[in-house]
DNA sequence: CCTTGCTTTTGGAACGATCCAAATTTACCT
DNA sequence: AGGTAAATTTGGATCGTTCCAAAAGCAAGG
């Protein structure tokens, strides 16, 4: 398992310090920027710094100071443009910051999370963000990435016994809210057969979503059909094949919150080969606002997340928990935007 | 810049060998699955490092042993689709062999790659792979990751002095005869008068994409008009704005092929805005076949080039470079499929 | 009991940086 | 010049691991 490559002969800090006759210990506080040193000394090393093409061992730096300059990034689908548009804002403050980023994907798989935890545990990240694989335990992740490393909980919850990880940071999106909201402008434009399409009740997103979509029908009066909410993947391909089972009742909804866009638009397929014209003959919103939404025909009434903004605040926030380690938890809740566009119509009476 | 956690007192192998009463050489042993340790030994180490707690200080060991295990993924643009499927596909090659992926997003800024490229090589990567933002310079880069890690540059060629990094590995898509064939399908189709719509004459794949365009359209005796080539950024937002370029001229074309599947979808958006249909009005074609090149309105006519498979490729190639640091250069050309869909209909003859 | 030849274990010196207390040089004042 | 304070510089120990040569333990044979 890796390790196979031996490094061509590196400029260290001695070849430096022989080089221009000083110590170790000088080169190293020159390196440093430290006001200590002479102007005169700090030219000639410099010099020889660039002479040699010198480059900074910053693992030895850190197995000698005993810090870590790497944060893990843990992602369950990177391969979702939502992720890496959190990804690249993630990224981008970090590297800022001069950490650099360990990447990790898990593909929604809990044993592929937890080997590539412990690879990742094994390089020393000051701090971890993690958008966890559906189905994750929360002491089996305790158990990969140790008491000390602070954790940035992305998007989900975990299950089990989550007391035990009830000390981690938490960044999630208002799932209920943003499903109350666009169930709520569905209602407003006049259905009243409203499902609940797509995602997997498994997952904490969907539920909430779903708790949403109760609440607003609920405080509206309108009934939840037996059909009315039908679980699909998150993904286009199975939204498109789960389709006919809005329609399997006998009053068929008129319109339908998605779980997210991906599975608002395999819905507008599914639809299409049912001879119905999404926007015009059936409503829908999605969940995400995925670059695609603004362009697919219907354009799609959807939450606006702005996943990259939310990358950003994701590493704001671990990088404070490493400023301050002690501090007590803190749980963060992203407000969603509701975009009405061409998708979520009134009713078609035909 | 970074390094400010300290991280909370860990086991190291020395807790071990104090904890079962042997050196610190044997836990070594143990670690590494040496079968030089005796059986009745092993046993009891093992039990200790479970009880502790321990975990393994990969960045100690590699200090030692004088080896990488983390290879550099620098993306000139992460929140793409496209290269958000090759990371998953890099990362998960890279992971299965032992390796963790350090990743690096540049924004297609030369000045950000830079810096990410110098702090990235302070983690000693040993290998990097590399799509370099627009406008990278091949002695810039190559002062920036030195002559000594290997780099395999994917996508792009650079610019400048090329002879300085000719050592390098290359993977690149076959953008020439790629657009060829979409530019000879669209002939078949009938279209006379095609354009060559968006990217940017400074990018080599725009430019080799280009030359399989003029290359088709000059084999069929067709003529390129003047306005026959539209640069705009390759993103959907530029690609409406710049729409109008296209009919400026006094014979306007009825078709185009698209720099990418992102332009070409803008464009529909644009004809949609000049009352045009695509796909029946308009004929076009892109490049990448992306997630929502299959469902927009109409499906689009692309080339296939499966990123997450190229993903993975890379991460091979690069992983065969480690093992043999001194064969010679490897130039990949990764051959493209033309995916024909509804958007690139014969001519309309209003 | 002493070799001889295994098998197993081990101390100490690396790797490339930083820390610390102490040594050296320079500057300033009487 | 002599003395003291401030400014610079420095040797060695150290971080957590691996390497290496040598030591120790053990069994069998004479």
């Amino acid at each position: 398992m890796g390790n196979t490559s031996p490094v061509g002969r590196k400029v260290t800090l001695s070849d430096i310090a022989a080089g221009c006759d000083v110590s170790r210990a000088t080169v190293s506080l020159v390196l440093r920027g430290s006001p200590l040193v002479n102007k005169h000394t700090r030219a000639r090393v410099e010099e020889e710094l660039r002479r040699q093409g010198y480059v900074y061992n910053r693992a030895a730096a850190n197995l000698r100071r005993r810090t870590s300059s790497s944060i893990a990034l843990v992602l369950n689908d990177l391969a979702n443009p939502f992720f890496a548009e959190f990804a690249a804002g993630v990224d981008e403050i970090l590297g800022n910051a001069g950490y650099v980023t360990l990447l990790g994907s898990t593909s929604e798989s809990t044993e592929r999370e937890q080997a590539v935890l412990g690879s990742l545990m094994e390089h020393g990240p000051a701090g971890i963000i993690l958008s966890p694989a559906e189905g994750s335990d929360a002491a089996q992740l305790l158990a990969a990435v140790g008491a000390t490393t602070p954790v940035l909980l992305f998007n989900r919850e975990v299950s089990g016994n989550t007391a035990a990880c009830a000390h981690w940071d938490r960044l999630t999106l208002d799932n209920q809210r943003g499903a109350r909201l666009a169930t709520e402008h569905l209602i407003g434009q006049g259905h009243q057969r409203i499902a609940f399409y797509g995602g997997h009740g498994g997952s904490s997103s969907c539920r909430q979503r779903r708790a949403g979509y109760t609440e607003a029908m609920q405080a509206a009066g309108l009934p939840i059909e037996p059909n009315g909410m039908v679980e699909c993947l998150p993904n286009r391909l199975d939204a498109v094949a789960q389709c006919e089972q809005l329609f399997a009742g006998n009053a068929a909804p008129t319109a339908a919150v998605c779980y997210n866009d991906a599975v608002a638009l395999g819905l507008m397929l599914g639809l299409h080969q049912r001879g119905l014209q999404p926007g015009r003959d059936f409503a829908l919103t999605g969940f995400d606002d995925i670059a695609e939404a603004a362009v697919s025909a219907p354009p799609l009434t959807t939450l606006a997340v702005t996943p990259r903004a939310r990358g950003r605040q994701a590493a704001e926030l671990i990088l404070q928990r490493l400023q301050e380690p002690s501090s007590s938890s803190r749980q963060t809740i992203v407000p969603v935007q509701l975009l009405v566009r061409a998708s979520s119509c009134p009713p078609h009476h035909a």
